[in-house]
DNA sequence: TACAGAATATAGCCATGGCTACAAATTTGA
DNA sequence: TCAAATTTGTAGCCATGGCTATATTCTGTA
């Protein structure tokens, strides 16, 4: 702390690369992520899954699904037969109650936080992704003693 | 087909599509607000920002980001004379600033949580662009709040 | 049963952000 | 000064995830 006039916090810049990997590496899997969770969703809630209602829930072209489906059957989350509603692999099941797990913890603590619903729905879909074990953990601690009083 | 098996959270179903076009939106501006603050940090700790530093902290090749570059200076951010360093414009300074405030808002929020410094950076670097302006505010309250014991 | 409408698949377009390879400009130093 | 090293730019490739348009398959009902 000999500088008095800029902090100069150069070794944050060298932490950085590691950190932007981090996140494309995220927005990598959150593709994957988000579709396994909105797929078990839709089966625990409406009975099956299927392309036009997937579509629908995400707010886009149900040709874009359909493709992503695609892809997401040659990775091994997801078993589609032409023609017929969506299903998971063990693999996408796992990945699935990984994520659930992960996206209630932060929408509990957003409302731990006092923060509206609607609006802890809507930040908890982009946070949950780049939420790190050590962060988590944190999250729930502090929700539970804010709620603890 | 009848649900008859479930209470059925649909509310939240219907929700999802509204969080996920944001989360959309708020990559297509990600990488804007990621090299503007970049820009600005550079110019500031070190004089001036090249395009191969950028390429350096943000661990990718140089041709990308000087890809990029061209784009945000279309875009109204950046200011670029060819092989020159960079420069932000006005709208690129106020991007900047924004954003620096709001990731040191995250960071010191995840600091006050007992996160790891180098783990409050990397996961700092993926949340700040998911956080509504609701949520940033809860966060700065709970910083002083944590801190003030 | 056959047909119309709904659901799904496919093709082909676009922008973004990665990459490598190579070209051009600038800076450096012997 | 001028040749080499560094920096920047450009071209062209790829995968992803958007889209529209069109083809195909399913399905419910007349």
């Amino acid at each position: 702390m000999m500088n008095t006039k800029k902090p100069a916090p150069l070794v944050q810049l060298e932490l950085r690369a590691k950190a932007f990997e981090r996140v494309r590496e995220a927005h990598q899997t959150e593709t994957a992520e988000d579709y396994v969770e909105m797929i078990a969703d839709l089966i625990e809630l409406q009975g099956e899954a299927r392309v036009i209602d997937l579509a629908k829930y995400f707010g886009i072209a149900h040709a874009t699904v359909s493709k992503i489906i695609t892809r997401l059957n040659k990775e091994g989350y997801v078993v589609n037969r032409p023609y017929r509603s969506l299903f998971l692999t063990d693999k996408g099941k796992a990945l699935a109650l990984k994520c659930k797990k992960r996206h209630d913890i932060v929408y509990n603590f957003l409302r731990a936080l006092n923060i509206k619903s609607e609006i802890a729905h809507l930040d908890a879909e982009g946070i949950e992704h780049h939420v790190s074990e050590e962060t988590l953990k944190a999250f729930l601690r502090l929700t539970e003693q804010l709620k603890g009083k």
